[in-house]
DNA sequence: CCTCGACTTATGTCTAGACATAATGATGCC
DNA sequence: GGCATCATTATGTCTAGACATAAGTCGAGG
C-alpha cells in the first residue's frame, strides 16, 4: 500500500471488526505490539488508535487497553437539516417566499428560554418551489439576542438565511415530528386539514443566549429526511 | 487552568471562532507562532489543530494554511435512532410486542438491493408500551443475509433486537416521513384512518449485502426525534 | 503581459525518547 | 474471606528534532 503508515494501521483494524473477525469485547492488540508488527513508534500506532477511537469503534482505557466497541443501542445518525431556500433551489426549482404576517410583541411565557421578559419579533411565511407551496414557517426572534431584526425585511430576505448572516447560532435544538396540518396552515399549503404533515421545530442559541424558535412544516408527501449512518467505514 | 496543553490550545481558538472575534475565512496563527504563544512543541499545536479540523471547525490546506470554516448550510445534526423496546422501556413502561403476520416468500422486485432473487421473511409486528400500541413495523430480513432467521422465534424476540445479536449491520440509511396511517395500521394502533404519523424507514446493510429493510410507524402525538447540534462545543 | 520554473513556507507524517496517570493484579495483613 | 497496599502496565501527553508534500510567491525569459 502507498497510505501512510498510522492509516494502514487503522484500515487493518477497521477492516478486521468490519468483518467480524474481531467481535465487540475483544481486546486489540497493545500500542506497543503494533510497534513491533508495522516497525513504527509507538506514537504512529497511538494516532491510528486514537482515530479509531474518535471514530467510536473501539474503546481505550488506561491500563486495561483497547477494546472494540460494542455498537450503541441507540445508534446515532447524522440526518442533514436543511435551509429551505438552498433545498428548493438543489432540486431545481425556482424559490420564493411570501411573508403572511409579522408582529412585534412581548415574550410570552413558554418563550422564557428565548427572550425572557424581553420582546421578540414573530413571523408567518409560506415557502414556494416553483409556485407551489412547499413548506410553512412560523417563528419566533428575541429582539434581545438580534435587536437589528426590528429593522430587518423579512419580505425580501428569508429570516432563515437573514438570521445566518447576522447572529450565527453556536447551539441547536431539533425536533422532529408528525402532525396534521390546522387550518391555517392546510390552507396556506393547499392541504386538506387534518393531512399528515412533517414538522421540524428548531430552537438555536447563540453563547447560551436564545436567538430563534421555528416551527418549519412540510406537507408529508412532498419532503422527507434521509439519514445515513455508516458506523464503521470512515 | 489544569487542562492538557493541546485541549487549552483547542478551546481558545474554539472560543474565539465561537464569540465572533473570528469569522469563517478569518486565517488562524500557523503551528509555529502557537509554538512561541504556548511555549510547546509543534507536534502540540498540530494535534490541537488538527482536533479542531476533525470537527469541522477549521479547515487546513498545507502552505496556505488553516482558516475559519465557513459553516455549511445544510447543518448536520445527530439523531438518536431508537431501538423501540430500549425507548420504551426508558420511558418507564412496560414493553411488549406481538407478532401479527410472518411469511417466507421470494423476493419482490423493489427488495433487489436485499435480496436479489433470492428469498426473504416478512413480519408484521405491533409493539406495545403499558399495554397500548405505540409502533407498527413491518419489516423483511434477506434469508440469504441471515439464513437462521428462518428458525428464530419473532414472537419471542422481536426481530430488531434479534438482527442486533445475530448479523450486526455496518451500514444504514434511515428516512423519515409523514404518513397518514392506513386502514390495517389504525387498526393496529387504534387511530383513525388518516391520523399523521411519523415514519421511520431503515435499511440496513452488512459489508454491501443488504439485511433488512424495515418499517416503522408511530403515532404523530406519541412520538418525536430530537436531534442535537453544537457545531463549536465540543 | 503571460507562462514556466525555482524558492519558500505551512502543514503532514514520523521517530525515539520522556514522564504522567489510571486501572489491574498480586501481595500481605487482619 | 475481606481489605488495604503496592507494583505493573497500557494509555495519555509531551518534546525536539527530521524529512515529505502541496501550494503560494516571485523572478526570468519569452
Amino acid at each position: 500500500m502507498d497510505m501512510v503508515i498510522h492509516r494502514r494501521i487503522e484500515s487493518d483494524i477497521e477492516r478486521r471488526i468490519l468483518s467480524g473477525e474481531w467481535r465487540p469485547g475483544h481486546r486489540l492488540p497493545t500500542e506497543s505490539e503494533l510497534m513491533a508488527e508495522y516497525g513504527c513508534a509507538r506514537m504512529t500506532a497511538s494516532k491510528a488508535m486514537s482515530g479509531l477511537a474518535a471514530r467510536g469503534l473501539v474503546t481505550r482505557r488506561r491500563r486495561a487497553g483497547t477494546i472494540v466497541a460494542h455498537p450503541p443501542l441507540h445508534s446515532a445518525a447524522l440526518v442533514a437539516i436543511p435551509d429551505i431556500q438552498t433545498e428548493v433551489e438543489g432540486r431545481g426549482h425556482a424559490y420564493e417566499h411570501r411573508l403572511l404576517a409579522r408582529r412585534v410583541r412581548p415574550a410570552e411565557d413558554v418563550e422564557a428560554w428565548l427572550a425572557g421578559a424581553g420582546r421578540v419579533i414573530q413571523l408567518e411565511t409560506v415557502h414556494l418551489a416553483d409556485g407551489a407551496p412547499f413548506a410553512h414557517e412560523r417563528r419566533v426572534i428575541s429582539l434581545d439576542a438580534a435587536p437589528e431584526a426590528e429593522a430587518a425585511d423579512f419580505a425580501a430576505q428569508p429570516a432563515g438565511s437573514w438570521l445566518l448572516a447576522h447572529t450565527p447560532w453556536t447551539e441547536a435544538e431539533h425536533r422532529i415530528s408528525a402532525v396534521g396540518a390546522d387550518v391555517v396552515m392546510a390552507r396556506h399549503l393547499l392541504l386538506p386539514p387534518g393531512a399528515a404533515c412533517l414538522r421540524l421545530e428548531r430552537r438555536t442559541w447563540r453563547d447560551g443566549q436564545g436567538v430563534t424558535w421555528a416551527f418549519q412544516t412540510f406537507p408529508g408527501d412532498a419532503y422527507d429526511l434521509v439519514a445515513r449512518f455508516q458506523p464503521t467505514k470512515a
